[in-house]
RNA sequence: GCUUCCGUGGCUCAGUUGGUAGAGCGAUUGAUUCGUAAUCAAUAGGUCAGGGGUUCAAGUCCCCUCGGGAGCUCCA
């Protein structure tokens, strides 16, 4: 039997051997690491004999397939740790996942000591160094034999299997586990791995259904690696802008203001202020697109009309009573129809089309109390949202010159290579959730998927994801940990102009519906926000800085100079301060240091005397004197292009 | 909305089995007038998130409300 090896070799043997055997044949080091192999593409298990003639690559450190098997086979230790520590606990499921695994348990909540317990035991059946066994039952013995072990979760899963399905089973030891594998030979393999944390889960994520503990844990090949990922994770602790935020007095909450509804103070105000002139003015001047102003609330008719009081009614906030008031109104969640009516005002000939109206608009949604996070999930937020009303012939172009916008947007801010692209879809096993018919919606995907393709911009569809008028393009970004949240959207919609009898007049004086694309070209100024400062941990593009320069007096006796620099720096618009506190200079660089400013001008006699600066940057250290003039124009050009600058190397910022 | 953990001066926290609050940083004031990451000293700041209960006595125990974290569910 040949086999091709990942390297291209090939190995002969005379008969069949098993992928470890194959394994610890090539090299005894990489069979240690081995996890599982790959036949002719296909994920298989280190104990799967191998019979015939085929292509095997052994997965090891740093393959994808490895290190899932080698994680699902800590959760396996982790269930066994919990068997022995808390005889009680019923098995839910334990899968790997992308930064490590969790396993759920039916038992009572587990406490930081619980989790550190649960640490020693692995170890010691880590150490015992128990070989995975794999063997397989008939559908109905699996099920009487995991209801002999009590593991109610366990015959449900089985249960779901089809009934002529040959169960596998792993076993280490006493401890054995319902699972499809792949493995690790023996526990022992385990070399470096933490519990996390513990939380609640439901099973199978059904809020009706019984609510399970989680525990999450993550394992790698080396000790260095897992150390490697909890700095990581620590450093996300300091990225997130939930905390970097409010330290960096950017935006508070107050609890009698209430949830959701983050108050910006000037330094956060600011940066909103740079977003959003900067996001209008690209629109006007570069797009074509013209401003409209509309009003944050109106009654009811209007979202009955628009479809939203029906599909949308419990996100949002209702001023009134319907019982009891002859109006009821209800803030806006959208702008879409008030821009509508904007767009009916006057009655538009193809030659007015595309129509592309922009308003950087205050939506409100009454989102659970449970979702509320910092910046990215709240209930009141500000977006500069469009509606393009374009001919169903310019549908394509406008909706390609959105991606492009939205991909100028992101360049900008230095977040391109963050973001994933997603073709949202509707669900037809859900036809509930969405106007409009079969036809129209399969049509439309399909023009959006050609779009894609066409720009050679990877995707992904999801289903069920769509808006209730038409499917969509979502542009994610995930946050410092992981978590995935829609950061720019461009709605294709076909069906609410019929809603709202929008039309324009064709060449034949025909009245005809247009279509609609809805779009952002950033996502809401809040989440925006959010994803910078966890971006570039609070060290933004200059442009972006709430204070971009900051003056340093070496005494009070050169603060006439640093006043006069003020104010040649303010009179080209750049947003500097002067520190003028009887301080000594090293304390004062080191403020502006933790301040994240950009730029620090130190000034003193020489300066004075030659009207020089002393800069110092987040970006070069000391850059050295220059003449005021000079410093001026550079900073000002950098603003200009928005330059994205390269920081040096991080100096150990030494905290109290 | 659900489960769970948490809420002490502006910030980070300490506060032992219940005996009516402490530190560091920050702030303020004074002294210092300094050349690239912390000058010295003094002073002020808290109904211990809010409300109710148990107790001779509650920051500490119990209940409720509000707010925060984690995880579900949800998300135009």
């Amino acid at each position: 039997m040949k086999i091709v090896l990942k390297d291209g070799s090939v190995k002969e043997y005379g008969e069949s051997k098993s992928v470890y055997e194959i394994a610890l044949d090539i090299s005894e080091g990489l069979a240690r690491a081995a996890c599982c192999g790959k036949i002719d593409g296909n994920t298989v298990d280190l104990r799967t004999v191998v019979d015939r003639d085929c292509e095997l690559s052994i997965c090891t450190a740093g393959d994808e397939e490895g290190l899932a098997a080698l994680r699902h086979t800590t959760s396996h230790v982790l269930a066994e740790a919990v068997k022995n520590l808390f005889p009680d606990a019923k098995l839910a499921i334990g899968p790997s996942i992308e930064t490590g695994f969790y396993y759920d348990f039916e038992h009572a909540p587990f406490s930081r000591e619980d989790l550190d317990a649960l640490e020693a035991e692995m170890k010691k059946i880590i150490k015992k160094g128990e070989k995975l066994e794999k063997f397989t039952l008939p559908r109905a013995e699996a099920i009487k034999y995991m209801e002999e072990r009590q593991e109610p979760y366990k015959v449900e899963l089985i249960q779901d299997l089809p009934k002529d399905a040959q169960i596998s089973f792993y076993s280490q030891g006493e401890f054995v586990d319902l699972c499809a594998g792949p493995h690790l030979m023996s526990t022992k393999n385990i070399k470096a791995f933490k519990l996390i944390s513990s939380s609640m889960a439901y099973w199978r994520g059904d809020s009706n259904k019984a609510r399970l503990q989680r525990i999450y844990g993550t394992a790698y090949y080396k000790k260095e690696e897992l150390a490697e990922h909890l700095e990581r994770m620590e450093d996300a602790k300091r990225r997130d802008h939930n905390k970097l935020g409010r330290e960096m007095e950017l935006f508070t909450t107050v609890d009698v203001i209430g949830q959701g509804l983050p108050l910006f103070t000037p330094k956060g105000a600011k940066m909103l202020m740079k977003l959003q002139r900067w996001i209008e003015d690209l629109e006007d001047k570069e797009w074509g697109y013209v401003r409209t102003k509309t009003p944050l609330m109106a009654k009811s008719d209007l979202y009955k009309m628009s479809g939203h009081w029906d599909h949308y009614k419990e996100g949002m906030f209702v001023l009134g009573d319907e019982e009891k008031d002859k109006e009821v109104y209800a803030l806006r969640p959208m702008t879409c129809p008030f821009q509508y009516f904007v767009y009916k005002n006057t009655q538009k000939s193809y030659r007015d089309l595309p129509y592309r109206m922009s308003e950087t608009s205050t939506l409100f949604r009454a989102e659970d109390s449970g979702e509320m996070h910092g910046l990215t999930r709240v209930r009141q937020f500000t977006i500069t949202e469009a509606h393009l009303v374009v001919r169903p012939d310019q549908m394509v172009e406008e909706f390609k010159g959105c991606i492009a916008l939205a991909k100028h947007c992101l360049t900008t801010l230095g977040v391109e290579e963050d973001v994933t692209y997603h073709l949202s879809k509707w669900d037809p096993a859900d036809r509930e959730k969405y106007i409009g018919e079969p036809e129209v919606w399969n049509e439309t995907e399909a023009h959006i998927r050609e779009i894609l393709t066409e720009l050679h911009i990877p995707f992904v569809e999801d289903v069920g994801e769509a808006a209730f008028y038409g499917p969509k393009v979502d542009i994610n970004a995930k946050n410092v940990y992981g978590k995935e949240d829609t950061m720019i959207t461009i709605q294709w919609d076909a069906l609410l102009a019929e809603q709202f009898d929008m039309y324009y007049v064709d060449q034949n004086g025909d009245k005809v519906r247009p279509y609609i694309i809805h779009r952002t070209s950033m996502g809401c100024y809040e989440r925006t926000l959010a994803w910078l400062i966890e971006k570039y941990a609070g060290k933004f593009p200059t442009w972006l800085c709430p204070e971009q320069v900051r003056v340093l007096p070496i005494s009070e006796k050169y603060e006439e100079y640093a006043e006069k620099v003020l104010k040649e720096l303010k009179a080209r618009d750049i947003d500097a301060a002067t520190d003028n506190r009887s301080e000594k200079i090293g304390f004062k660089i080191r403020e502006a240091r933790l301040a994240k400013v950009p730029y620090m001008l130190v000034v003193g006699q020489q300066e004075e005397e030659q009207e020089l600066v002393s800069v110092r940057s987040r970006f070069a250290g000391d850059e050295g004197q220059k003449p005021l003039g000079e410093f001026i124009d550079q900073i000002c050009e950098e603003i200009r292009t928005k330059e994205i600058r390269k920081e040096i190397a991080q100096e150990e910022e030494k905290r109290s």
